[in-house]
DNA sequence: TTTTGAGTTGTTCGA
DNA sequence: GTCGAACAACTCAAA
């Protein structure tokens, strides 16, 4: 695969998957210089749309995606070509129905994605088809970056070294994408069969699907809500990012994390724009800023790496002796993590928020995944489930990295014994209790020296706030200090058998 | 080959 | 309240 070789005057077919826009797209700028005709094509796999792998909210999202991309296709003659099954059955009967000379897509590096577009390759280009293929989910591909002994990396910072001096030897250009281009003329193009766009039945079937529908997606959203964060004058915006990103309270983050798992929102675009603001400042605390948030796009591309070049870490401990860890796996405490009824005032508020709005502050991430893993000792993997059955901008590298880092399972691992105290947290991180209360209502009225650790109310008190612990506010499900020590226990018990004979 | 420095996001304890 | 040390030992990456 490569990119097309030459200007012919026939047809191609593009292939949306992870880059539903207009704007910068790599493959699709391709085929739009190369080709007379391209046929915009999305396809729902059965096998990405089961529940087991997906969230009703990412799907929603997804879907209004692509009726975004479709209403911007249309606008300039063309349209979105929607169809349902298996690639490798669909692409070559669209190849065929078309008479197209090509397909391209922009390249995707999750495992079950590179045996995919392997399998559509060959099948295609059996055809007589040309496919070719074109970076632009990343900044920085998979395998491009090496450690002097041609090895991937494994460590990040030394990885993220790389990754800006490689940025800064070639800065990547936004791809203009010609869309005078994409009008469509053959009418046996523009009578092509198209399936109409809607969710699945398990979705839309599902009570809490309504709430869903209203999300705003598309590329226009992505672009304006990029803008408005790099907008230096907006308070929270990335000029106090680094300041502000760990206070759940405010919503001080980008919150772009289900645009670019989409491709609604191009990462050369936004790397780009941030780049530009970041030469721009005298500032150095905006300077510091805009360099952490830049830094974020290095560990997407880090995860992205590492599922790519390991993929055994979808599945398993990316250090592998830690696939002997004797979780307890009790399936109460889960349910209680799950249903935010710990009893941990900000681990409760982190969990239904994830509920209502199908998304969790990165800061409450690492604190309930520690808090699964370290004070309930329930595998790592239940809780990374439940999290891409939930998240709108789930994805299973960053996903998956994530929870490794926090299980200490993963690259990176930090001492085991690094364990978040979830008390510690919540006075550190939501010291007046707005993100709590916010959340877990029960504790609205509950002072703010109680806020972070409500079993430690008087009687008197818990009846004044109208919050009896153990009744409208659960007691806390484990102890930490004891669940700690367990934890280490565990952890350590791995590290003993890993040097003995199993 | 050997050596050296470093490793996202912390906690606890005692002075 | 603030500070520094201990928490263990290992692996990675580069010189």
């Amino acid at each position: 695969m490569g990119a097309f070789a030459s200007d012919q005057p026939t047809t191609a077919i593009h292939w949306f998957r992870r880059d539903l826009r207009l704007h910068d797209n790599a493959a699709l700028a391709a085929a739009l210089e190369r080709y007379a005709q391209v046929v915009p094509v999305f396809l729902f796999d059965p096998h990405l749309l089961k529940s087991a792998n997906a969230a009703p909210a990412r799907l929603a999202f997804l879907l209004r995606c692509l009726e975004a991309l479709d209403e911007n296709l249309r606008r300039s003659g063309s349209r979105l070509v929607v169809r349902v099954g298996r690639p490798a059955e669909v692409l070559p009967r669209l190849v065929q129905e078309t008479g197209a000379a090509a397909l391209s897509f922009n390249r995707d590096y999750t495992p079950y994605a590179l045996a995919r577009d392997a399998q559509v390759t060959t099948r295609v280009q059996a055809q007589g088809a040309a496919v070719a293929s074109y970076q632009d989910e990343v900044l920085v591909e998979p395998g491009e970056l090496t450690t002097k002994s041609g090895a991937p990396y494994t460590v990040f910072t030394p990885y993220s070294r790389a990754w800006r001096n490689a940025l800064a030897a070639q800065p990547p250009v936004p791809i203009g994408v010609p869309l005078e281009r994409l009008r469509l003329t053959d009418a046996r193009l523009t009578n092509l069969p198209t399936e109409p766009l809607a969710l699945p039945a398990w979705v839309s079937q599902a009570k809490e699907a309504a709430q869903w529908v209203h999300l705003a997606g598309g590329e226009e959203v992505g672009l304006a809500r990029l803008h408005r964060f790099l907008d230096l004058a907006n308070p929270l915006g990335i000029a106090g990012y680094a300041r502000q990103r760990n206070l759940p309270a405010l919503d001080a983050t980008s919150r772009l994390s289900a645009f670019f798992k989409f491709g609604a929102l191009s990462i050369r675009t936004a790397y780009m724009l941030a780049e530009e603001a970041r030469r721009q400042t005298r500032n150095d605390m905006i300077y510091a800023s805009i360099s952490a948030w830049i830094n974020e796009l290095a560990w997407r591309d880090f995860y992205i790496q590492i599922l790519a070049q390991f993929p055994y870490v979808r599945g398993g401990a990316f250090k592998r002796d830690y696939d002997r860890l004797e979780w307890e796996n009790d399936r109460q405490l889960f349910q209680a993590w799950c249903e935010g009824q710990t009893g941990y005032p900000l681990v409760d508020a982190g969990m239904r928020q994830l509920r209502q709005e199908a998304w969790m502050h990165n800061r409450l991430r690492m604190t309930v995944a520690m808090f699964l893993t370290k004070d309930l000792l329930v595998d790592w993997r239940w809780g990374e489930r439940y999290f891409m059955q939930h998240l709108v901008d789930g994805d299973l590298a960053a996903n998956n990295g994530g929870w490794q880092w926090s299980a200490s399972t993963g690259t990176d691992a930090q001492p085991y014994f690094r364990i978040f105290n979830p008390v510690n947290q919540s006075e550190r991180f939501d010291p007046d209790g707005t993100y709590i209360r916010r959340y877990v209502p029960e504790l609205r009225r509950v002072p703010t020296r109680f806020i972070h650790a409500p079993w430690e109310m008087p009687l008197e008190e818990q009846r004044r706030a109208g919050c009896h612990i153990g009744k409208e506010y659960p007691a806390p499900i484990v102890e930490h200090h004891a669940r700690r020590e367990q934890a280490i226990a565990l952890y350590r018990r791995v590290g003993t058998l890993a040097d003995g004979p199993l």
